[in-house]
DNA sequence: ATCATAATATTGATATATCAAATAATGACT
DNA sequence: AGTCATTATTTGATATATCAATATTATGAT
C-alpha cells in the first residue's frame, strides 16, 4: 500500500475501533444499570474524583463543550444523580454535589468498566499498548 | 502505572486523538470550502467510490446508522450535491447521482485531506503506526 | 396468487457535538 | 460608585448517534 492510502485506512481503523468500543461499553452498561449513558457516567466521575471543579473545568477533563456539560449536568439533575445548589461566593456557579444514588451506581459500574477495557485489550501485548499510547498523543499534539 | 490506570489512560487518549483530530479536520475544511461536514464528504465519497451501493451499504461503510445515512443524505440533497429519483427495478430504493457541484468538491477538498491526514501522524514512524493499526484492529475484533 | 416474512428506508425521541449569541455575575479601573 | 472587560453558564440552531417504531415494497413458501 502506499502511504496515502495506509494513512487513510490508519484514520478508518482508529474511527472503527473507538465506535466499537463505546458500543460495547453502552451496551454492557445499558444491560447491567439501565438508563445512564457513559458519557454521564464520565462526568459524574470527574465531579466524584475532583469535587471542587467548576463545569468548564469538567468540560475540559472529559474532553466536552461547555455547553454539552450544561446539558449533561442538566439531565443528570434530573436524574436524581446530582444536587444542585447555588455556589457560596460566585453566583454564576453552582454548587453540585453527587447524591447517594450516584455514588452507589458509579462504585458499582466501576468492575464493569475495568471489565470492558480488559475485554477490548485482550491478547494485544503491553509493549504495543505502549506504542499505540505514543502515537495517539502524537496525534493529539499535532492536532491540537 | 498499574493495568488499571495504563488502559484507564489509553482509552483517554484514543477519544482524545480522535477529537482533536476531527476537530482539525473540520475546522481547515469550513476555512477552505464552507459549509460542508466531514461526514457529509465522507458519505459523498463513498458514493462516489461504489456508486451501486445501497443506503445501508453506505452506512456500514462510513459507519454510521441507517437513520443518520437517510438524514445525511437528506441534507446532501437539499444542499445539491446529490440528485435522488426513483431505483429502476426496486421501489423501496432511490438512486442517488452526485451532481457536478458534488464531483467539483470532493476533487478539490482531496488534497486537504490527504495534508490533514499528513500533518496528525507527522513525526510517527510507519512501523509505530503499523503496530498502532494492529492495537486498533484488534480492539474492533475484541469489541464486535 | 396469497400470505407471512424479510428488506429498505423513514420518522420520532432523546442524547451529544459544535458554534454563536445571550445572560448574568465578577473584578478591575478610574 | 460607575463603567467595562472578563468569566461562568445557558440557550438556540443545526448536525449526528442511537434505538424503537413505522411504512412500503419485495421475496419465498405454500
Amino acid at each position: 500500500m502506499g502511504v496515502e492510502k495506509l494513512n487513510a485506512s490508519f484514520f478508518y481503523l482508529l474511527e472503527r475501533a473507538i465506535k466499537t468500543y463505546r458500543q460495547m461499553a453502552q451496551r454492557t452498561i445499558s444491560e447491567e444499570y439501565g438508563a445512564i449513558t457513559i458519557d454521564q457516567l464520565l462526568v459524574l466521575q470527574a465531579m466524584k474524583d475532583q469535587p471542587e471543579l467548576t463545569q468548564q473545568q469538567i468540560a475540559v477533563v472529559v474532553f466536552k463543550d461547555y455547553a454539552s456539560i450544561t446539558r449533561i449536568i442538566d439531565l443528570l439533575v434530573r436524574k436524581g444523580f446530582l444536587h444542585r445548589s447555588g455556589h457560596p461566593t460566585d453566583r454564576r456557579r453552582f454548587e453540585l454535589r453527587l447524591t447517594q444514588e450516584a455514588e452507589d451506581l458509579l462504585q458499582q459500574v466501576h468492575p464493569r468498566i475495568l471489565k470492558n477495557r480488559k475485554i477490548a485489550l485482550d491478547g494485544i501485548t503491553e509493549e504495543e499498548i505502549l506504542i499505540a499510547r505514543k502515537v495517539l498523543a502524537k496525534i493529539s499534539e499535532n492536532c491540537g
